[in-house]
Parts: C-alpha cells; structure tokens; sequence
DNA sequence: CCTATGACTCATC
DNA sequence: GGATGAGCCATAG
C-alpha cells in the first residue's frame, strides 16, 4: 500500500503512521525514503496531506508551517504534543528533541 | 520532453 | 536571532 508507484503514497502512508504526541520534520521524512525531497514532503502535504496527521510534520527547529500554526497549534494541545512555552502562544514550538519520532522508535 | 511550483533546508551576512 | 540566497526533488500541466 505504501509504494503505489508514487512518491505520495509512501509519505502519505508514514505520515499516518506518526504517533501522537510525536513529530517529524520534512527533510526526516524524505530522508526516510532516501530523497531529500523536503519540499517534497511539504507539496504532498498540501495536494494530498488533506487525510494525514500534516500536523505532526513540521519544518527543522520545530517550527510548523507557516500559515498552519494555529491549527498545527490545537492539535498539539488535543494530542498533548509536548510544546516549549515561549513567550507567548504566538511564538510557540515543539519539544523537537523529545517530540522527535523516527519510522523504528515507535 | 520542458517549465513552473512549493506546508523545505542549509549556509552565510 | 533574523534576513537573504541558493539548492533540491517529484508532480502537474
């Protein structure tokens, strides 16, 4: 199911693997298929990431992609993401070295 | 087959 | 820490 013959299915297929209250980042993702296809990752999101937890993927540094954060936001805090308080909800991001999950640390 | 396009990443200033 | 430029890769048209 995973290899259908695209890039897409794959993504799509670990993407919905991610556990909750776990993160990627794009380039992980992509590296996990031996592509650097960070932009990749993040096209696939935004044409077929419509049934995939998107949220848990975010770019390097913890940060999630711009224009999504408030929704990249609620989720975390249903899913009990663990979050860096910042200064303020506005500048918030992920707990990436504990958050961070990898295609065999489940 | 070629061009345009991104929910990216890294190096540098 | 923030801003800028260039690199990268698969899909769609």
């Amino acid at each position: 199911m995973a290899s259908d013959g695209s890039f897409v299915t794959d993504v799509l297929d670990l993407v919905s693997e991610i556990p909750s209250g776990r993160v990627m980042t794009y380039g992980s993702v992509a590296a996990a298929f031996g592509s650097r296809g960070a932009r990749l990752v993040g096209q696939i999101m935004a044409r077929y990431g419509a049934d995939v937890p998107w949220w848990r993927v975010i770019r390097a540094g913890g940060h999630p992609p711009v224009g999504h954060e408030e929704q990249a936001l609620e989720h975390y805090r249903i899913e009990s993401t663990p979050l860096l308080s910042s200064t303020s909800e506005a500048g918030y991001r992920i707990d990436w070295p504990i958050a961070r999950w990898s295609p065999g640390d489940a």
